[in-house]
RNA sequence: GGUCGAUUAACUCAGUGGGAGAGUGCCACCUUCACACGGUGGAAGUCACUGGUUCGAAUCCAGUAUCGACCACCA
């Protein structure tokens, strides 16, 4: 077994490109659900195939691969199952854009052409995805990689509309919509942000149409004014609102203004849900195709609703003399032809939120349009009630609230887009404009008696088809296997800038498909900033490529980091150097391997697992420590405390098998008298330890502790399949954990000594302890005094002159100062550190000898303070008798 | 306008009722045979502010300030 050649640096690279391959070629991530044990499945958040993969993606791979890692050496049957989504509108910009700087007009090419050159696109990009994520070293099942627009799955998004639409759920019809008139496509409302600008409220008088009409003073009323950001929506007013009660107005409701500018009578109507009588003139101009809140007064008033606009955002016949101006353009003409009839009345610089489109940021406009909807509201209820009985868990639970308010006041969701790349709505139209909607073209035929139909050329939204992923991607509508196995999913691990598009849409699909909760838990991950807290955007400039960094610290490193920032409920600042950090806990563990590995190999005595073993006090306590670590990495994953685990870890490792652990072995395996048995069970202890540490570490640093695994004697196959700690693998001895504890605590008081009176390590020191149970216990590791703080231990029987004077508990260690040090520098510690005792012990005189304290307090809370202050008195007292005794 | 979150050491961040923590950085000492990407020790905080509840508050409640996110929105 000789396994000894250990470079003395990790290659993370090599070890990455080894290990994939083997994984790969083993397949252990291809989930069998012919294969024992509790399922465990997570469906990936199907990245858009418009480009690579950022740090966001990165973050949320990580914490879905440890999950799934860890998942899977505990004994579960897992599926993580990847792929990615076609993102419409979004690929179709992306592609758009690129034949644009090729001098090509997309429209030009043709549908069928162009969706051919976006398909070009994705085999590209979804490869340069798959690329990335292997890097990372996810342990994804790629022999079911899914995308969206895969035949199978436009089955299910077929079988999804025809169903919804056979149930009335669906329905095609005119309202008014967003428009993007840049795509040229209807949005939904969530396509649509809201950007903060500052506009002009821009006011205009309508001329009243009935002459001589008299005011509530008696003076004729010649004109109403009303105030607008669009001055141009003014081509389709057909009504000027006010409040029905309004002293000023109400005498003027059933009569009417002139349209300026086309030949149109506007009725003045009494409206007291749109008007407030207390906001700018009390008048409001009424354009129902083009404004939301005036629709709403369009249908309840039956008012003409006219479509002003073109497809591409230009005016059309309706608007007389400035047909066929863009929107925007015709505004400041609207503007000078009004000025020019006198009617301007004035304009105020009006902060406002203006409407852009997610993908292409055009001024999106309400516009009437004939589309279709999903009908929402009895979809949405299920979907309520499942969080709220608990069927799925957000977490953190915060996130209910945001995904609760959206579906307690959702509206019908627009469906239809005009665009080419995407699922084509299953509805076929004859000569007169029937509608058929069917699962084929044949099935359309049947129903229309003949074979005379067009298609809908628009497709569906993106997230119609987002909705069904986690079980249109295991085989949906089918009845398969996978379904059986894996579905509902067992958390999905997403942003919470998805929870509205994607996390509802997927909980009202699958409750009203499968029946049943698409995934117990929700984690809803961080946003990933930079440095500075600012989103990170290649506008910006501020993006890290999440290649780069691996590139840098290796795929380990940065695994670990991600995870390590992962607290619940924070955004995560991005800082590089805390990768650096992570670098060196890297090269720390790695380090300990290799002098275990030295240790285990000797020539003389190299490690056999099946020899006689012997544990010493160091060995049980290590191993009551590891088991304890364990359960503690375990609750913190089992929470979606990452940042936890990876602190549990780092700090075990760390901090007591190196520094402690190791460091006493060696007083086992260096020392002469110590017998073969106890050298061997040291040896075995080293391994045991770094066996644990490596199998609770794996799931966020797969590739390093793979090559760990591999070079570790008597380990077998993958980590990847090794069983992950168990807490009660490792026997408790409470009587090894104190005594370690009083050791390290008194080991500590002395290096304290040393560290600030600066004592040469080279100089022995000798420690008189004051209590005779103590000096015994503490003498029983001798050789551990030895090693790390070169000095003996006794009892304290003659207490010499000088000493400098430390405290374990109750219990004086004195340390002979004679020859090692001056007395002045011992009386300036003491001093110092009395201070701080005399401090301490006021404190807790002063919480002690509160009556209210004592008496309410739980018990165990009082002896404990009581306790200290019997530490701290004795402490001080021990302090001062020192200090005297020098003379101070 | 509504909802939610944040404010803790120089920096990045943990910490949900019982004497303030980690990593990095800083200072001092140590080139001891796994590791100087290391070891040992040290300095460093009015837990944003004000009030309240409590024997006891970084933690719970109310309010204030600052920053941020999301949703909605009056022409």
């Amino acid at each position: 077994m000789s396994k000894v050649d250990l470079p003395s640096e990790y290659d993370a690279h090599a070890a990455a490109t080894k290990w994939s391959a083997a994984w790969d070629q083993a397949g252990v991530f291809v989930a069998d659900p012919e294969k024992d044990g509790p399922a465990f499945s997570i469906v990936i958040p199907p990245p858009n195939v418009t480009g690579s993969l950022h740090m966001g993606h990165a973050f949320e791979h990580a914490i879905i691969d440890s999950l799934t890692r860890y998942k899977r050496m505990d004994g579960y049957n897992v599926l993580w199952l990847p792929g990615t989504d076609h993102a419409g509108i979004a690929t179709q910009w992306v592609v758009r854009r690129q034949l644009d700087a090729q001098g090509i007009d997309f429209r030009d090419l043709g549908r069928e052409a162009f969706v051919e050159k976006v398909w070009e696109w994705k085999a590209e990009s979804g490869g340069r995805i798959k690329e990335q994520m292997s890097r990372m070293g996810v342990s994804c099942d790629w022999t079911r990689d899914k995308f969206t627009l895969d035949e199978d799955l436009q089955v299910a998004v077929t079988e999804h509309f025809v169903r919804l639409y056979e149930e009335g759920l669906i329905y095609r019809g005119e309202r008014l919509i967003n428009w993007d008139p840049m795509d040229q496509t209807a949005l939904s409302d969530l396509e649509v942000e809201n950007e903060d600008h500052v506009g002009e409220l821009y006011s205009f008088a309508y001329p009243i149409a009935e002459e001589g009409l008299a005011g509530p003073d008696g003076s004729v009323v010649t004109e109403v004014i009303v105030a607008t950001t669009r001055p141009e929506t003014m081509l389709g007013d057909t009504a000027v609102a006010v409040h029905p009660e309004d002293p000023r107005f109400k005498h003027l409701i059933g009569k009417h203004v002139k349209h300026p500018f086309v030949d149109r009578l506007i009725p003045i109507i009494g409206d007291a849900i749109l008007v407030d009588p207390e906001f700018g003139s009390g008048c409001v101009k009424i354009t129902p195709a083009h404004d939301f809140n005036d629709f709403e007064v369009g249908k309840r008033h039956s008012l003409p609703m006219i479509n002003i606009m073109n497809r591409d955002g230009t005016l059309n016949k309706e608007c007389g003399q400035f047909t066929g101006l863009d929107r925007l353009d015709a505004r400041p003409k609207v503007k000078e032809a009004l000025a020019a009839l006198g009617l301007e009345r004035g304009s105020e610089p009006n902060p406002m939120k203006l409407p852009r489109s997610q993908r292409s940021k055009a001024i999106v406009e309400p516009m009437l349009s004939t589309q279709w909807f999903v009908s929402m509201k009895p979809l949405a209820g299920p979907a309520l009630a499942a969080v709220e009985l608990g069927a799925t868990r957000f977490v953190p639970k915060t996130w209910e609230n945001t995904y609760y308010s959206w579906l307690r006041d959702i509206r019908d969701w627009c469906i239809s887009r005009q665009l080419w790349w995407g699922h084509r709505i299953p509805a076929w139209y004859d000569e007169s404009g029937n509608v058929f909607v069917a699962r084929t073209f044949a099935e359309a035929c049947d129903q229309a008696g003949h074979d005379q139909l067009t298609q809908d050329d628009d497709v569906l939204d993106t997230w119609f088809s987002s909705a069904l992923w986690p079980f249109s991607t295991m085989g949906w509508p089918e009845r398969t296997v996978d379904l059986d196995r894996y579905y509902p999913t067992s958390v999905l691990v997403t942003g919470f800038d998805i929870i509205f598009f994607w996390v509802a849409r997927m909980m009202f699909a699958g409750l009203h498909f499968t029946g049943q909760v698409p995934f117990h838990d929700v984690y809803i991950h961080a946003l990933i900033r930079d440095a500075n807290g600012d989103k990170m955007s290649k506008t910006k400039g501020n993006v890290v490529d999440p290649l780069d960094s691996i590139e840098k610290h290796g795929a380990d490193a940065f695994r670990f980091t991600l995870l390590a920032y992962a607290a619940q409920g924070r955004d995560v600042l991005w800082n590089e150097e805390r990768v650096e950090g992570y670098g060196k806990f890297v090269h720390k563990l790695w380090n300990a391997l290799r002098f275990c590995f030295m240790t285990m190999s000797d020539e003389d005595s190299s490690y056999d697992p099946a020899a006689p073993k012997e544990y010493g006090a160091y060995e049980r306590w290590i191993q009551s420590r590891t088991g304890a670590a364990a359960a503690r990495v375990r609750q913190a994953m089992d929470d979606y405390r990452f940042n936890e685990a990876a602190a549990e870890i780092y700090a075990f490792t760390w901090s007591e098998f190196c520094d402690w652990y190791i460091e006493l072995a060696k007083t086992t395996l260096y020392d002469s008298n110590a017998t073969a048995a106890q050298k061997n069970g040291t040896r075995h202890t080293l391994f045991e330890t770094l066996s644990a540490i490596v199998r609770l570490l794996h799931p966020m640093m797969p590739y390093y502790t793979e090559e760990i695994w591999d070079k570790l004697p008597q380990t077998q196959g993958f980590v990847t399949t090794a069983a992950y700690p168990r807490p009660d693998a490792y026997a408790v001895d409470e009587a090894a954990l104190q005594s370690m504890a009083e050791f390290q605590q008194a080991v500590g008081e002395v290096r304290r000594i040393r560290g600030e009176m600066q004592i040469a390590r080279r100089i022995p020191l000798k420690v008189l302890v004051g209590d005779a149970g103590l000096a015994e216990r503490l003498q029983s590791h001798a050789e551990g005094w030895a090693h790390l703080v070169n000095a003996t231990v006794e009892p304290l029987e003659d207490r010499p002159k000088a000493v400098a004077t430390a405290m374990v508990g109750e219990v004086e260690l004195a340390i002979p100062l004679e020859g090692v040090i001056d007395i002045e520098a011992e009386l300036d510690r003491l001093s110092k550190e009395l201070v701080k005792v005399e401090k301490d012990v006021r404190d807790l005189e002063k919480r002690l000898g509160n009556k209210g304290f004592v008496a309410k307090a739980p018990p165990h809370v009082v002896a404990g303070f009581n306790e200290k202050l019997e530490v701290a008195t004795a402490r001080r007292d021990a302090l001062r008798a020192s200090q005297s005794r020098l003379g101070g």
